[in-house]
DNA sequence: TCAGATAATGAACATTAATTCATTTCTTCA
DNA sequence: TGAAGAAATGAATTAATGTTCATTATCTGA
């Protein structure tokens, strides 16, 4: 009379929704949010439409995981440049650079996950992981001043919020479909790196200490 | 047989015209884009809801024209400083510390206008807006270049991009209609004008050149 | 005042996807 | 093997607004 679940479809229904992700990050990250419909995810996944529901309880919470899952990567990465031994200069460096060359490396998602108009739920969930970013910079400006590296006087979140949002800036128009210049995938050598340096550039100046006179 | 308009209807459709507009734009500062309905704008100006379209083709069309206003008007507020006779030190620190306080004034529209998740086609007419003020503060970093006061060797429209969204970012805290901190109109001497030049020392600072040293 | 022309109305329509759910198919285990 | 439970299906439903348009009201010039 019981039915328990065996293993094998244990195993099956872990791997639909784990497809059903893949789906739907595969489509956000080749048409962005117009592509991002559940009928789509589903197909891509083999799926019936219907059948998404048994394994998320609706698109925006499909979206989020999606959109929660690659954040949380580049938090972590931005954590552990915070937390290197580094000085505080070398690793703001550190922390614009990576986020800048990792975003252009897939520029379709990147640009879907940070700046392409959204649903007003996902563009909640994205302040999220803005503010984990913020953090980890404020973390860096504070040790920056802590041993005078940087400015003092200045409120740490504030400039860590000004940081984020330059750099996030700073990357929006290279990454936005529209624009062709960045299409090539000159990463090495090219223009992608000196994009990154000068961005991280202004953003380091941005808080470093004046040299001291004299 | 022929009909041509009389002055007195002339201006009566152009009040209309009017109505509707400030009735938009009122509906914006108060509830944002959710309150951005063609029906309560209309009720809003005292005509039905039909009668809006023979106003404005779209609802977007309307709503980009409400943006455009505002938006022109904080960037001819730019365009002047940029183009004024003060060093671009202090032309830099100005512009920023006025589209903030500007901003604070209205944080409820402010934030609809420059952040708030909309449409797609409103998301677009933003970055126009963006551009203009990128280009102004372009202007002034190149301006600040030439005479030795920035540093060489960055490229003013990255520049200039970094520091639009290091301000527009540090401003979206405070706007969000869910930051009760600076709710209270405390606009002199408080918290908004400390915010403003905190933020705008920042901005300057990602450019400003070294002090010579010795 | 009246015919011709325009303006205003607002209920009905159109659109677009997300979501549901009655039905079908598959699994389990005695 | 078959009865009961679970999973999968996908067409129909839902929902929320922008937009239309047949109808009504208003205006102009003679």
């Amino acid at each position: 009379m019981a039915y328990r679940k065996t293993d094998t479809v244990e195993a099956r229904l872990a791997d639909n929704r784990k497809r059903i992700l893949a789906a739907a990050r595969t489509l956000v990250a080749e048409g962005g949010w117009p592509e991002a419909q559940v009928s789509h995810v589903a197909a891509a996944a083999g799926l019936a439409t219907g059948s998404v529901y048994r394994y998320f309880p609706s698109k925006v919470d499909l979206f989020v995981e999606v959109l929660s899952t690659v954040s949380q990567r580049e938090v972590d990465v931005i954590e552990a440049i915070a937390g290197s031994e580094d000085s505080p200069a070398q690793r703001l460096e550190a922390a614009v650079t990576t986020f800048v060359l990792r975003a252009m490396r897939n520029r379709r998602l990147a640009y879907a996950l940070i700046a392409e108009p959204c649903e007003r739920e996902i563009d909640e969930a994205r302040l999220t992981y803005r503010h984990a970013i913020s953090a980890q910079i404020m973390r860096i400006v504070r040790d920056g001043q802590a041993c005078g590296a940087f400015r003092a006087g200045i409120d740490p979140s504030i400039a860590a919020t000004v940081i984020v949002g330059g750099f996030m800036e700073g990357l929006i128009g290279p990454l936005s479909p529209l624009n062709a210049d960045f299409a090539g995938a000159d990463r090495d050598g090219g223009a992608v790196p000196a994009l990154a340096s000068q961005i991280a550039e202004v953003c380091c100046a941005a808080v470093a200490a004046l040299p001291t006179p004299g």
